[in-house]
DNA sequence: TTTTCATATGAACAATTATTCATATGTTTG
DNA sequence: CAAACATATGAATAATTGTTCATATGAAAA
């Protein structure tokens, strides 16, 4: 059985193809960075709970805070996450702001989200 | 135009049937706590960079360790959290144990991601 | 212009979490 | 059995984050 410097434990093939593997495959540090900051939006209920709205309807911001049952500065905090990372926009009209979906990857994911625990 | 009770800004036609659309389309407080563990999951990259090397190979926890250069307990903290939700499965073999990928909507939920901080 | 309504935002606090360190468990080898 | 190797895990720490409270901005109405 030989011995192995680049990595440390002895296992049967795959070894030293891994780094050439993480090295030709890994997306590069940014795009990792992006992708967890994208996952962290949906990683709270609150934001999920807005986009489920979203998907049905244009609100604007108090319609949200109202049909939730949270405080208008909550909802707000959290829109504004969503649209940072284009998930949600937004439309002005007289005092009002109107939120909607950005694009369709937003159901994607979540609907996959769905059957992945649902598969349980 | 007129007054409506139950919400408090006054728009152009959604409102009354918001609280129905919430009440109808929203998945249950236990559904909407999973999804968001479930992505809170994904919203890191060390755990992201986990998942692109179980892309391509099933890998023992030293050279998951050595590939990303972490410590092999901060590995083995990140693929507890990956297994308890499902997203990775292992298998022991002598002393080491071995990870892979546990169903493909990761890969889905993953790809969707990129496609979509891609589209900017 | 002053008031009122809708939304946004900064600061503070509590809660969650990723990593490190030390150590425990489990397996093989001598 | 003891020693060595691979992995798991509890405790501690630093960093991040969601909500609240107070207040600011922006638009319409009086």
């Amino acid at each position: 059985m030989e011995k192995r410097d680049d990595l440390c434990c002895e296992t049967t093939e795959v070894h030293g193809e891994l780094l050439k593997i993480v090295n030709e495959t890994m997306p590069d540090e940014t795009e990792l960075y992006d992708l967890a900051e994208l996952f962290k939006v949906f990683g709270d209920s609150t934001r999920i709970r807005i986009l489920f709205v979203l998907f049905e309807a244009e609100v604007c911001v108090c319609d949200l805070a109202a049909a939730l049952r949270m405080t208008q500065s909550a909802i707000s905090h959290q829109l504004r996450i969503l649209k940072q990372n284009k998930l949600v926009k937004s439309r002005r009209e007289g005092k009002s702001v109107f939120y909607s979906l950005a694009d369709d990857h937003v159901r994607t994911i979540i609907a996959q989200g769905r059957e992945h625990i649902e598969e349980e």
